[in-house]
DNA sequence: GATAGTCCCTCACGCCACGTAAGGGTCAAG
DNA sequence: CTTGACCCTTACGTGGCGTGAGGGACTATC
């Protein structure tokens, strides 16, 4: 149990900001004592780093407070879901390093630089005029013209649809990385749920089957080249190795 | 000269917000038609970034105004100093991913997380006590530990040598792609800079130089895997291609 | 040259997420 | 039993806009 300073201190809030949500019913403590002390559990902790969290997003309280307490809410999910919204967030920051190199340049060389591209990274999605036509184009209706658009450039996917095959692979491998974590063994079959997704999902992407010969080809690729090393490794230490090994011992199993 | 609702597209903010910039004098327009309508120029589009890039940092606007009213500011330097700061938010927030990972796994296995490291990342180090620390263990000594700690996983690279990897990597990426939107032609020599660095680092992940055939037949296998077309197409739509072209001549060039 | 559609303007009130006192109990250490 | 750091509630203030209302201005088309 802690006290309100110490919720307010290790999670870099104030005071009056713990006492608000209780006010608006955000984050009610654990308990509160006969003086009127706020006791706060590890809960409580647990609650607040998910307000934190979306409240970084720029999502307001009132929003968070319905999103948490909905019934069909699962903590494991939406952090799965926050931290795909982070690090776009990262990726959004990364860029705005890159627009700030260029104006330098720009202000020390005078090269051209066009108007808008002083913003690239700067201008948060949310608020571009083209989000509401992205929302739309993921969700809604618009999809014929959309796809028309993106095959002017021959071979491309739709920005939609590369979005949720991203989506979808970071799931899978999201997956797979936990079960390494937890001590799961890469060879035994409690990982074939998932292997069976990502081995749809590549069949997906090449447009054509992939057959467990192909698939274990494929984990041998994966081991043979450093990007994917990097890539995976970044995701989990070990991980490259854990998951093609994975990967051929189910194509293993479905040959079998 | 542009429109208040050129300007806010561009920008990504609202033409309200250009309004009430104008009203506060933070931002006024290089002119003002005889009926009203207010143009921005370019001083005034740069001006607007940096209110942006200060905002963003989360500094009060009356604030911005008196940094960029000084006149002793110098455009340059202060973005040199942005830059730097938003590199540490961007730590910041690959900090947060590692938090919310490891509360996922916390959540799966339930292995023990202690309180305060609930927030490690969330908390804006501005207002954390630590913060101090943080960057006497950041810069000064405490490294020799940090070293031993991730060299406990043999084979693997550091965590630290993993992360500048990756850095390095798409930083290059990010050069490459915007290369591509300026128009560059990929069989051109402009990129070669940028090519070398990206050769030299598969080298690096490989452990063995990347003579130019394996270089050009690396280039090959990204386009023929799923998963390497779907990451390059990520950061930008018909990437997956350009690079590939490029990485060819460039090594066709190497050998010639 | 009328009509419609899209832009632009100036007030002016409203709202969210707290900040900031004011006034007063509580608790642990010395 | 006092001191000082903590806790409470109540209440008003503020920053950074959002959101109309009401009304001109510009462009295109019929």
């Amino acid at each position: 149990m802690h006290t309100v300073k110490q919720v307010a201190q290790m999670a870099g809030v104030s005071v009056r900001t713990l006492h608000h949500y209780d006010a608006i019913g955000l984050l009610s403590p654990a308990h509160v004592g006969t003086n009127g002390y706020r006791y706060y559990g590890r809960d409580e902790l647990l609650r607040l780093q998910q307000i934190l969290i979306h409240r970084e997003l720029g999502i307001p309280l009132a929003e968070i407070g319905a999103i948490l307490d909905d019934p069909g809410f699962d903590r494991l999910d939406a952090l799965v879901h926050q931290r795909a919204r982070i690090a776009q967030q990262a990726d959004r920051y990364a860029e705005m390093l890159r627009t700030i190199d260029r104006t330098i340049a720009e202000l020390k060389g005078d090269r051209g630089m066009k108007d808008e591209d002083l913003y690239s990274g700067i201008v948060d999605p949310r608020k571009q005029a083209e989000y509401e036509d992205w929302l739309a184009k993921r969700y809604g209706p618009g999809v014929a013209r959309q796809i028309e658009e993106s095959k002017a450039r021959a071979g491309a996917l739709p920005e939609a649809e590369m979005a949720a095959a991203m989506d979808e692979l970071k799931a899978v491998e999201q997956g797979l990385a936990q079960a390494m974590k937890d001590g799961t063994a890469p060879e035994g079959g409690a990982n074939d749920a998932l292997l069976e997704r990502h081995r749809a999902w590549v069949s997906r992407m090449w447009d054509r089957p992939c057959p467990a010969e192909a698939y274990a080809g494929l984990a041998d690729m994966y081991l043979a080249h450093p990007d994917f090393v990097a890539r995976y490794e970044a995701i989990a230490e070990g991980f490259a190795e854990y998951l093609a090994k994975a990967m051929k011992a189910y194509a293993g199993r479905l040959d079998g």
